[in-house]
DNA sequence: ATGACATAGATTTTT
DNA sequence: TCTATGTCAT
């Protein structure tokens, strides 16, 4: 955007701007006007607004990141405050990079000192500073969702714990529960309940001393330590409500329980201060949409936004209604879908864009004709020259739905990329070379060290492994110091001990790399060939094994590309660089990736580039818009997902995730479902979604219907006529029944199914007797889990099963 | 200590 | 269908 020319007969912008230090730029400061350019009127009382804390409802596509930007220019370069007292938090990295340019156009390169970051990175910088308070170093690991269960298999196995009942992720769910509402482990126990509730707060006790010996924290401790850190010591809580005057968070309504305490933290009004001086309160924006919250399963509490107003007393709040991104058509789509949840606040999104055109809908037979469809009709489209492959996304449930696309889309030739799924951090390889970079920084990471102590194979099996565990169990020390003693471990075999001897040795050559501040990517090249990972490789003959080989390349090069960045580091704090933190190092290097998700990956493709279709989930595609977009999977048990068909407040999360995916089209929508889709390697059938009946009919016009499906799809369904082979043959008695069956059945959808509840008595042909313990699902998509005692629990598709009601 | 094989279990969504 | 885990033989 430029920003150069004044308007004339309006004041210049060329005043002192509160940094003195920072030379002037080239670039003028903008006008007031400037500023306020092209804003429609509640956007610019967003922008300009002072004092009380304010709320923006924002709808999709209303321009929120627009009003964001522009307040914090504003705030800049009209209210003077100091780049470096303001903190703004985005959801992705990817936003707060956005954010932080489009301010940078604005007012220039001092925006660069503001905190625009995620919460998770914003409470890794404080961290990083205090977290010695706490009894942790400053230099701890952050473990992810893999390292968590590790560490939680671990824990398991200290206290004895069946691993069938107790499940890992179950328990890490629960304990993230638990951290997201601000409970420690004393708190948990304390509030057990019952035998269930016990043994689990025991788990998140030892699961918390292990992460602790390891220094090293999880996701949901990076909040909560934070503000842990902020209630226990006042002086620190003081040093950050002066620092940051002007608090902005973008993507309210998906905030938790302890993002919220954090910004409490920060910005209520809070008359017990330090010295009995009362500092001001910092300014506090957030900006949200309650129909657009679609994390509450992982904690997010869409009550955070719809109490605002009583948790900030004479907060204001302003609607943005105004949509800038769709269609009528796809809005009116979009209104009509959200309008069945329950007790939401009413908003109704509106466009001068016109109309457009109508939605078009398409029934497949099965997943692969959906597939088709949508690669045909992306053909029509950017033929005929008005699209190209850039402007096209393709929308689903669950990551993998995207392989059918893959497989049709790479057969017709049709150029693609899946964004999310098999993430590239997540990869084996990058994992194992990141474990190591970890544990050269921290050598008290247990769970990284012991993956890659025998990885590649070098003679440290499990027997040598617990000698030393329980060498550094007898003398307190951890894992990595019993390692460098392991002459003194009893009952290690001597060909083990000079297998460790030399683990060791190289370890600590690689160690003094990194003391030596060495550059992220030369210290992962050289752990790659020293510690013969990429050799081993290379010697195999497993074709996935070179893919691996690029894989680490690529990594070497993200880690070069970190390195050459002077703005990568921590530099950005001016307070960081007077500790004499200035070049990017290893550390910083582990930070961002252990907090970069790499939806980064989302193409945006320069205006001369075709590009490429983009296929992701819809969770992925909050935030983003396309000018087509194809919504898949539309079918009960698929979207919405089978787990939320009985539960309200699920399927009221459902509903907005469909109305995050209308909303992102820009000018056409296309829905589609499949009667048949394969799951689990056998097809069922799948009545359409709910969400379609809520579309007023007069928007969609079907390609093709279900109607025609059934006539001409499936010529023979009456005859006992052989087609196809014997294991389809067996199921076509089924699906016949099921497209008969279908067309009356949309309002009875249980047939055939019994109907079971928790405690039932069954007979099952090969189990025998049991007794149902629980219920998930519904319809056709119904599943018992059923205790046939010695033959053990089993969670049978009731559709299929052949159980009995006794 | 390691690798081959079998079997059971799983599928939301992610910072 | 695919992966992860556990058991067995070398």
């Amino acid at each position: 955007m430029s920003t150069s020319i004044p308007l004339p007969g309006l004041p210049a912008y060329d005043h002192a701007d509160g940094t003195p230090d920072e030379p002037r730029t080239s670039r003028r400061g903008p006008t007031r006007e400037e500023l306020l350019d092209g804003l429609n009127e509640p956007q610019r009382a967003a922008v300009v607004h002072e004092g009380a804390p304010l709320l923006v409802v924002a709808g999709a596509g209303s321009g929120k990141t627009r009003v964001l930007t522009r307040r914090i220019a504003w705030l800049i370069s009209e209210r003077k405050a100091h780049p470096g007292s303001i903190l703004a938090i985005t959801f992705t990295n990817k936003a707060a990079a956005e954010m932080k340019e489009r301010v940078e156009d604005l007012v220039g390169k001092r925006a660069r000192i503001m905190w625009v970051s995620t919460f998770h990175s914003a409470c890794v910088r404080i961290l990083r500073k205090e977290i010695d308070k706490l009894g942790f170093k400053s230099n701890f690991s952050i473990y992810d969702a893999a390292d968590q269960k590790r560490l939680m298999t671990l824990v398991c196995s200290d206290l004895d714990l069946d691993a069938k009942r107790y499940q890992p992720g179950a328990m890490l769910h629960w304990v993230s529960n638990q951290k997201n509402e601000l409970k420690d482990p004393e708190d948990a126990t304390k509030d057990a309940r019952n035998n269930l509730e016990e043994t689990y707060a025991s788990v998140y006790t030892t699961y918390q001393r292990r992460l602790r010996e390891a220094n090293a924290l999880d996701f949901d401790d990076l909040i909560m330590f934070t503000v842990h850190l902020l209630q226990q010591f006042p002086e620190v809580r003081e040093t950050y409500r002066r620092r940051f005057r002007h608090v902005l968070v973008d993507e309210y309504q998906d905030t938790n329980h302890a993002q919220y305490a954090l910004i409490h933290q920060l910005c209520a009004d809070n008359p017990e201060d330090l010295d009995g001086e009362r500092v001001e309160p910092a300014e506090l924006m957030v900006v949200g949409d309650a129909d657009q919250s679609i994390y509450a399963f992982r904690g997010a509490n869409i009550r955070n936004i719809l109490d605002f107003e009583q948790d900030f007393p004479n907060a204001t709040s302003i609607l943005l209604e105004q949509n800038y991104r769709s269609t009528q058509t796809i809005l009116t789509a979009a209104n009509a879908v959200i309008g069945h949840n329950k007790g939401r606040k009413e908003k109704r999104l509106w466009s001068d864009a016109g109309d457009g055109a109508r939605i078009i809908g398409y029934v497949a037979d099965d997943e692969r004709d959906e597939a088709r469809f949508v690669s045909e009709e992306i053909d029509r489209l950017t033929d005929a020259g008005d699209l190209r492959p850039a402007d096209v996304a393709i929308f689903y449930r669950t990551n993998a739905q995207s392989r059918v696309f893959e497989e049709v889309f790479i057969r017709v030739g049709m150029p693609y990329k899946v964004v999310g799924g098999v993430r590239f951090y997540e990869r084996r390889e990058v994992r194992d070379a990141l474990a190591y970079l970890r544990m050269l920084v921290n050598p008290a990471d247990q769970v990284s060290l012991r993956r890659i102590l025998n990885t590649p194979k070098r003679g440290i099996g499990d027997r040598a492994v617990a000698c030393v565990q329980a060498l550094a169990d007898r003398d307190r020390i951890t894992f990595w110091e019993a390692l460098r003693r392991a002459q003194d471990a009893p009952g290690l075999a001597t060909r083990s001990l000079s297998a460790i001897q030399g683990f060791v040795a190289m370890v600590e050559e690689l160690q003094s790399m990194v003391d030596a501040g060495e550059r992220a990517d030369v210290v992962l090249e050289t752990v790659l060939a020293r510690s013969g990972y990429v050799a081993s490789l290379e010697e195999s003959d497993d074709p996935q094994d070179e893919t691996r080989v690029e894989n680490l390349a690529e990594l070497v090069a993200v880690a070069r590309e970190f390195s050459d960045d002077p703005q990568a580091g921590p530099s950005a704090d001016p307070a960081d660089v007077d500790a004499g933190i200035v070049a990017p190092g290893l550390s910083d290097f582990l930070e961002r990736v252990a907090l970069v998700a790499d939806t980064d990956q989302i193409p945006d493709a320069p205006e001369d580039d075709a590009g490429v279709v983009t296929l992701m989930t819809l969770h992925t595609a909050k935030g983003l818009e396309f000018p087509a977009v194809f919504l898949t999977g539309l079918e009960d048990g698929v979207f919405p997902h089978a787990r939320a068909l009985g539960d309200q407040p699920e399927l009221e999360e459902e509903r907005r995730l469909a109305y995050v995916g209308v909303t992102r089209a820009r000018e056409r929508l296309y829905i589609s479902r499949a009667v048949v889709r394969s799951a689990w390697g056998a097809p069922s059938h799948n009545p359409g979604s709910r969400f379609l009946d809520e579309l007023p009919v007069d928007l969609v016009d079907w390609k093709r219907t279900e109607a025609a499906q059934t006539q001409w799809g499936r010529p023979d369904l009456s005859g006992s006529t052989r087609l196809g082979t014997p294991t389809d043959a067996g199921r076509r008695n089924f699906s016949s029944a099921a497209l008969r069956a279908d067309a009356a059945a949309r309002a009875k959808p249980a047939r055939e199914i019994p109907s079971l509840e928790p405690g039932d008595r069954v007979v099952h042909d090969s189990f025998g007797m049991g007794t149902v313990v629980t219920l998930e699902g519904v319809a056709e998509k119904a599943v018992a889990s059923i205790d046939f005692g010695s033959e053990g629990i089993k969670r049978l598709l009731l559709r299929y099963a052949p159980v009995e009601k006794l």
